[in-house]
DNA sequence: TCGTATTGTTGGACGCCGACCAACAATCAC
DNA sequence: GTGATTGTTGGTCGGCGTCCAACAATACGA
């Protein structure tokens, strides 16, 4: 297991846990809006968080994974649903339905006064990727090419990704995610 | 200029070039087909290119995007099209025709051999993102909503990359890169 | 021929990230 | 109590990317 593990099961033995993923994210936000996402150092956000920066690995895989990690979490499960043989389209907006609207908005809507920039591109289009990669093997499945297996996932996730920031941008509860998505995919795939 | 200036205008005055942006590449390709990409240093790439560490930074932004040189001059020259008022898909096409073969495939051709792993990965979906962000302005100039310019922006990308990375893995020369976006656009965005 | 402006290179320093590890602390089970 | 288990801590380490002042090599003008 190389990834960092986010125990909802509850250990009943063993040191108890000083922080959680939520607190570190939590000190961060206040950080990066404070400073900037450039000028908070990882100490910076354990420090606040009271909690050493090596613990910061523990809950965190890198210092740009802060901001997405309920979107991470609907990633994971979107591989399950998909593994189980969900339809690729419906799965995708079970997804969006699901997505919690504060957290996984923060960095769009933030993005500008965290100082962001670039670091939010990559971010973002990594889970791009990330929904692309989930989606590809499930369209293959469905008897397409390699090429365009790849391709058709990689617009599914473009939908998406473009769906959640507008959804973002435009306030979290202000619209919805879902209806956002059907009309950019309806849009580009037909 | 921030930008790394990749100088073909003869200069006349002033001390020359010791290094240039193919030198680097050269070495390191070799470097990271010997010893893999994570192996391979900075230090390491400059030391057999014959030339400071400090010099490397002079023609590379990063080392993470010495294998895309090439690409990312496509993209360049992609944005001029488009501010020129190309047509949206036949810009990708005329990208895709003037793709040089070697260089730009061998990041996904020797992936493997220099364990590139996710370091590829993100890589070549920071580029669909680059492509992504240059075809947008066009379509929303086309009359589409930010969220359908968006993402359908993001189909087109993600093809043109989902092109590139089967013929590169076909072996560069062996099929027609643009005959496989336009397998991949017809299969995607109808 | 000799400065002078221009352009690049060099080496060193710096802050930071992310990996790693051994020592230590806090809990549970017996 | 004792031991096992699970986390935290502080430290070290290599590497990246930034910055800068000093230096080197060229062209040009007087």
């Amino acid at each position: 297991m190389g990834a960092v593990t986010q125990g909802t099961e509850r250990r009943r033995v063993g040191r108890p846990r000083a922080a959680s993923r939520d607190l570190l994210e939590e000190a961060a936000c206040e950080l990066f809006l404070e400073r900037g996402y450039a000028a908070t150092s990882v100490a910076d956000i354990t420090s606040r968080a009271g909690v050493s920066r090596s613990t910061f690995f523990n809950y965190v895989e890198a210092k740009s994974d802060l901001l997405w990690a309920r979107f991470d979490d609907a990633v994971v499960a979107l591989r399950a649903r998909l593994a189980d043989g969900a339809d690729v389209a419906e799965a995708l907006r079970e997804l969006a339905a699901g997505l919690p609207a504060e957290n996984v908005a923060m960095a769009f809507a933030q993005g500008e006064a965290m100082g962001l920039g670039e670091e939010l591109r990559l971010a973002a289009v990594r889970r791009l990727a990330d929904v692309r990669d989930a989606l590809t093997p499930a369209l293959r499945a469905g008897g397409a090419t390699p090429l365009v297996a790849r391709s058709r996932a990689g617009a599914y996730a473009g939908c998406l990704l473009a769906a959640v920031q507008e959804w973002s941008l435009a306030g979290a509860g202000r619209t919805d995610l879902v209806a956002l998505l059907d009309e950019a995919v309806r849009a580009t795939l037909g």
